[in-house]
DNA sequence: ATTCGCAAAGTTTTT
DNA sequence: CTTTGCGAAT
């Protein structure tokens, strides 16, 4: 049979426009696609692999890198529709980089069978590294650290070049610590999610004949979403494109929402003149939404300064508008959203695999998973760690990290005294003590016992008993996974322990570890030639958003972030709060505040057909309620043409005062903390709560209310109109009580009680207070 | 050494 | 509200 009828391509290039057939049929030197929301990106690109084999280009001469194994899977499969056989390497930056350390690991250092750390390993590890340099944390959180290290491994920064950032006290330690974090990570042949890309980074740059051979291996090399590429990653695809310049870029800088992970979107940029010889193909047209939504998006994205004018179009229909719904409290607002679901449904309009609801932290799940059980909607929630997260789940991956990389202390201090067999903190110190001073693994100290006196006897037998049965699993290669996975439960004791205790915990325990062992044949029947690493490997580099299934009919619930690159015919984006969207910790700086924009964009354009943002007055988080104020980005929207919606009827308000609707704008009950004189009582409600919240006095919320028109009220006050005993109002804190005024000017100080009990110190110049008027 | 209990802390986004 | 971590009791 032909797998290659000659008119195929023909077919295959009829069905594109002009500018996806260009970025279809380009074949040597760079091509830079920018590709707006849903205009087909996924398409062009599959379709263009597709042409590179048609015209002959052995796949093996292919690389597709992405960040997610879903999208990678998705092509993959795209792909295979299009060209059967063999099809190209198409993974995940750090699967890439995983397999090419485990070929040429010695050159950085690293065995083969080196362990990948998850971030609670590497932080376990970073634990022990400054417990090595003999350092106690005192007001630096380990954390910082580690974001400053990950931060240094981003741009290329080993511990000899690292420069810390400027103004972080974090640095010194840094420092002191990096270096010692890295000489761990060596000796103990593991790795960190960053070390994945860094150390092959290096590789390149260190050997030229392994670039050389890579870069011939490579000819072709695709990379999506280049707008979230961070400077090692950058450096890493720039040196397998050096003797064959065909490196193709997708992205959208619109959609770049990864510089907190440290992308850089001037990579995007950039490219234009590390390859002045580039082809720009600019895909604008838009298939996936409906005007009304395009136009939503369109208007908000404008608002970001930092950024290239794009013309989005569509020939979509009209659609129906955009829908800006404010609720009284997280929960009606999960009620409602729920209730929509099940009557679309009911209708007959809609299937539940139609809807997908977003939210900027993943806390906000909870209320909406709620309301949908109740319901009894389907629904899934995307955050697949959970299972490998599980305490039994990791502690079987434990062992087998130990079992695969007996050097993987990290493994072996996590179970050691897993299940319990009478080695404490007291042994667990003395063997490590001797494991440093000799320079040998924790579990090659556990085979010394012998040698360290202060161990009592009972620990040394214990000890030796571990090492007996880790060794004992390990004689015996030929055992394949599940079998494997089954006798470290077993063996190890664990089984045994959970079954002694009879809670229904531990029954769940139970399970989880069946399902583990289930997870591991399934490997084995996938990839039977793949070992032990590989099923670590894969287990390690799972995201989130790859364990969505696309299968069953069920509601979606996910993160802003994990939206990228997905579509539904409904999407409800909820909680569009100022301190949720844009989130607390990206108010103070502009770039982060665009990057937040940039999120809800990537919403908005998730939306086919129907879209509805939504926002509280009252949100619950972490056990207490606080008041919720919308999102400046809505105020940056099409407000005119879109529906503005407040459902009438409280939860929360005893029966038989029912409130209706304007009663809230008149300052129903529920405005007893926020009377604020409206200036505008014919516009629309939102722009009651802009008054509060222009007090945050942002400039990008002055600048938009200067546009439609508004007077910021209360937030203009002057610190010295304020006076004690005066009530004002905390976007945060809610409402309070001036209780103490001292200073003069921008010094001029307020000491507020807060209903909530709390008390607090705010400049008034700057503190984004209102005052309420009694 | 283990277990239990309480207190504190801390909560963005993820490969 | 939930989870994590630490400290005291057994």
């Amino acid at each position: 049979m032909d797998v290659n009828p000659p008119h195929a391509d023909d077919t295959l290039l009829a069905s594109l426009t002009d500018a996806q057939r260009e970025a279809v049929e380009h074949m040597e030197g760079p091509l830079l696609i920018l590709a707006g929301p849903g205009s087909g990106k996924t398409r062009v690109v599959t379709h263009r692999i597709a042409h590179l084999i048609r015209q002959g280009v052995p796949s093996r001469n292919i690389l597709g890198l992405t960040f997610t194994n879903k999208a990678a899977d998705e092509m993959r499969q795209r792909l295979a529709r299009l060209v059967p056989g063999q099809p190209p390497w198409m993974g995940t930056f750090h699967g890439f980089c995983s397999r090419l350390l485990r070929r040429h690991g010695p050159l950085v250092g690293l065995a083969e069978n080196f362990s990948i750390l998850d971030t609670t390993d590497s932080r376990r590890m970073l634990k022990n590294a400054i417990k090595e340099a003999g350092i106690t944390l005192t007001h630096t959180s380990l954390d910082a650290i580690r974001d400053e290290i990950s931060w240094a491994k981003s741009r290329l920064m080993l511990p000899d070049d690292y420069q810390p950032r400027l103004g972080q006290m974090v640095g010194d330690l840094t420092r002191e610590i990096y270096p010692v974090y890295r000489r761990l990570l060596l000796e103990t042949n593991s790795v960190d999610f960053d070390d994945l890309l860094l150390h092959v980074g290096t590789l390149l740059s260190d050997s030229e004949s392994v670039r050389e051979e890579l870069d011939q291996r490579f000819r072709y090399i695709l990379v999506d979403e280049y707008q979230d590429t961070n400077m090692v990653q950058y450096a890493i695809v720039q040196k397998l494109s050096m003797t064959h310049r065909n490196l193709a870029a997708t992205g959208d800088p619109d959609q770049s929402i990864y510089g907190w992970r440290g992308a850089d979107v001037s990579n995007i940029l950039r490219f234009e003149e590390d390859y002045p010889e580039v082809k720009v193909v600019r895909l604008e047209r838009n298939y996936r939404s409906s005007k009304c939504i395009l136009r939503v998006a369109d208007a908000l994205i404008e608002h970001n300064q930092h950024r290239k004018h794009k013309e989005l179009y569509t020939r979509n229909d009209e659609g129906q508008p955009v829908r800006l719904v404010r609720y009284m409290t997280g929960h009606d607002e999960a009620d409602d959203v729920a209730n929509q679901v099940a009557a679309a449904v009911a209708s007959g309009d809609r299937q539940y695999r139609d809807f997908a609801i977003f939210y900027r932290v993943n806390a906000l799940s909870r209320a909406l998973e709620h309301a949908l059980r109740r319901l009894q909607i389907p629904y899934q929630v995307v955050r697949g760690l959970e299972f490998y997260q599980r305490k039994e789940v990791r502690d079987l991956l434990a062992y087998l990290q130990l079992l695969n990389n007996p050097r993987n202390d990290v493994a072996f201090q996590r179970i050691i005294n897993m299940p319990p067999r009478g080695i404490g903190k007291k042994s667990l110190e003395h063997l490590e003590r001797h494991a440093r001073r000799h320079r040998i693994s924790f579990f090659d100290a556990a085979g010394e016992v012998g040698l360290i006196e202060s161990l009592t006897r009972r620990a040394s037998v214990s000890i030796t008993k571990f090492v007996a049965i880790i060794s004992g699993i390990a004689a015996d290669p030929d055992q394949d996974l599940a079998e494997l996975v089954a006798r470290v439960a077993t063996e190890s004791g664990y089984r045994e322990f959970l079954g002694e205790k009879e809670e229904s915990l531990d029954e769940d325990r139970l399970a989880n570890i069946d399902e583990l062992i289930s997870a591991a044949r399934e490997f084995d029947e996938m990839f039977p030639d793949e070992g032990l690493e590989r099923f670590l490997e894969q287990t390690a580099l799972v995201a989130d958003i790859d364990k969505l299934d696309p299968d069953p009919d069920q509601v979606t619930l996910m993160t802003l972030h994990a939206a990228k690159g997905l579509e539904f015919p409904t999407v409800f984006i909820v909680g569009v709060e100022a301190g949720l969207l844009p989130h607390e910790r990206s108010r103070d700086d502009e770039m982060q505040c665009e990057e937040e924009r940039r999120l809800l964009f990537v919403g908005i354009t998730r939306a086919e057909q129907e879209l509805q943002l939504s926002y509280t007055r009252r949100r619950m988080m972490r056990g207490t309620h606080r008041t919720a104020i919308a999102s400046e980005f809505l105020l940056e929207l099409p407000r005119g043409e879109m529906e503005m919606i407040e459902p009438p009827g409280e939860a929360d308000y005893p029966e038989g005062l029912a409130v209706s609707a304007d009663n809230f704008i008149d300052g129903g009950p529920a405005d007893r903390f926020d009377g604020i004189d409206d200036p505008h009582p014919a516009s629309e409600n939102l722009d009651r709560d802009s008054l509060v919240e222009n007090l945050s006095a942002r400039l990008t919320t002055a600048a938009a209310m200067a546009r439609d028109g508004l007077e910021p009220s209360t937030g203009g006050m002057a610190p010295e109109d304020y006076s004690e005993g005066m009530l004002v109002e905390h976007p945060r804190y809610g409402p309070g009580r001036v209780m103490e005024l001292s200073g003069k000017g921008p010094k001029r100080t307020a000491t507020i009680k807060f209903f909530s009990g709390e008390e607090k110190k705010f400049r008034l110049a700057f503190a984004p207070l209102a005052a309420i008027v009694e």
